[in-house]
DNA sequence: ATACATTTATAAGAATTACTTATATAATTA
DNA sequence: TAATTATATAAGTAATTCTTATAAATGTAT
């Protein structure tokens, strides 16, 4: 024996001999033999310098030290043990918290359902949604202030990891009083040239590559975008997924050649994730096909610069 | 490896790793080596099921679930020592507790000095006097209300022992105004036959040896015993110590055979003392003599029966 | 009082655990 | 791409913590 190490053991093997006033009942408690169990006492007695147990072979009483000394190292074993077991019910994932970065389309649209199923299989978890640009998502994840993201590529970074989720087709919007309501079916980008465009994050992505009319106005906000088409200020491109389906005001078509917008799980390659989290992403990754399924999206094919 | 034991070493490897950012720093923090370190933190890890620390060759950055444990293992870490700690300090006597149960003669007149040098050795444990008569003393120290016990022998009790301190010569105290004030000297027990004798629990246990006076009186407390004294009620027989020295009023003589009340240390034989109350014997045994002396009391013989 | 039963203490050897040395593997940096 | 630096792994050694066997002590019952 070098230097000997005190440590919880004896103190819950002397816990354990206070309660019981026997250390061959000790013993049998912790399924161990009555001289471990006298040999943890002595040296937890020689270590601290003090008699904690008065002993003969009839009787074990603590000592007046040793009498306060039990409630303290009955909180030592216990603090530690649910410190312990805590940290199991998160890795096992009962508890824990998830934080996630998301476009509001997906939010409002395809996550509600998620959510439920969630937080059935997983009560004891706490989910923390906060509604974000594509932008924003990703500096979120960037900045590790959530677990993951869901949203569109803003700019590719060699620090995060792109899960393709589905693909949301692009469609135009506009007011039902404005003259594309009279046409219905299919209509060619070339078509909106002459009309006033909303921009919105997600139209001014694409102005390199198709030919859109005059921009007057820019709503990074997408229910503020929709406020102004509502009273018909002019048109704008959205992913079918933040189209409001019974709003009576608006109408929509879609675009020829049809242009897609991919959405990913969005996480950092260098960073674990929680058991939480593990569990979130499962759960969004079995949900999405019937989600697809439901509300007539694509399944994302690959990663494309968007 | 059959069943792996978590232990406050496992916690304490992983708040250091986790303070240095780096396994080679926190093994040589520890005087260990790095693989018992990395074996340590595994084992904490595989053992909870949930990997705490992000590590790669260049750095050791805890991961959500770790950043959170941090400040929890700290706190077990912290709270073992503190308490290992001051369990070590009542060994050393820096912290503690004394309760003694005292006859009030020996608690004003002998204690004072003593309990000063102790206080001045030990000022970080406290004391706790409690007055008593002969007989309460006993009884709180057989029920272990109090660390020991100071007092002449009420009733030998095979519970207790009994370490002799110094005799206290008996005295006979009088009203100044008493006749018996008129001579000086010793006087014979048997001269008190015709006395009008005050008794108290001291005087009551000798009844049976010496021919004392009728007694139509009985004041188990000292302080109204010497009221009555002092109204000249009567005569009574006091230990020195309870006889005050400046009083105007009274007057004592010696008593022949003179008689000795034998005063003691109390305790209980099956009963580890605190640190605390062995610092405070040694305090009374080591200053015993020079209060003997100071007081012109006589050092004790021997065990008898009182 | 003496023997008996029961319980803790001690000693020695076995099993387990923890650590060290040596080496492999991986990730930055130049 | 090589060099450097850090963690991971493997094997052997040291240390410890058990168990078995036995002794010593205490209280009980005859």
């Amino acid at each position: 024996m070098k230097y000997l190490n005190i440590t919880l053991r004896h103190l819950r093997t002397f816990v354990i001999v206070a309660r019981y006033g026997s250390f061959n009942r000790a013993a049998e408690e912790l399924s161990r033999t009555q001289p471990a169990i006298t040999l943890a006492i002595k040296q937890l007695e020689e270590f601290v310098g003090i008699k904690l147990l008065d002993r003969t072979t009839r009787r074990v009483v603590p000592t007046a030290e040793g009498e306060n000394f039990i409630p303290v190292a009955e909180r030592l074993v216990r603090d530690f043990d649910t410190a312990i077991s805590d940290l199991k019910a998160t890795a096992e994932r009962r508890i824990g918290n998830v934080s996630i970065a998301i476009v509001p389309s997906v939010a409002t649209q395809l996550l509600p359902p998620i959510v439920k199923t969630f937080s059935i299989n997983y009560p004891g978890i706490n989910l923390l949604l906060s509604d974000d640009t594509a932008r924003a998502v990703q500096q979120k994840v960037e900045r590790n202030e959530v677990d993951f993201g869901i949203g569109s590529i803003w700019q590719p970074s060699s620090l995060l990891k792109y899960t393709p989720l589905f693909a949301d087709k692009l469609e135009l919007v506009f007011h039902r009083d404005h003259y594309l309501s009279e046409s219905d079916g299919p209509i060619s980008w070339d078509a909106l040239h002459e009309e006033t465009f909303l921009d919105s994050g997600i139209t001014k992505s694409m102005r390199a590559r198709q030919a859109l009319g005059q921009s007057k106005f820019d709503f990074p906000n997408i229910t503020t975008l929709l406020a102004m088409l509502r009273s018909n200020l002019g048109v704008s491109v959205l992913p079918s997924l933040a189209i409001p389906t019974a709003d009576p005001d608006l109408r929509s078509r879609a675009l020829i050649p049809s242009e897609k917008r991919n959405i990913h799980l969005i996480t950092r390659n260098d960073w674990t994730l929680s058991p939480a989290a593990q569990a979130m992403i499962e759960t969004i990754m079995n949900e999405i096909p019937a989600q697809i399924a439901a509300l007539g999206l694509s399944p994302s094919q690959d990663i494309e610069s968007d």
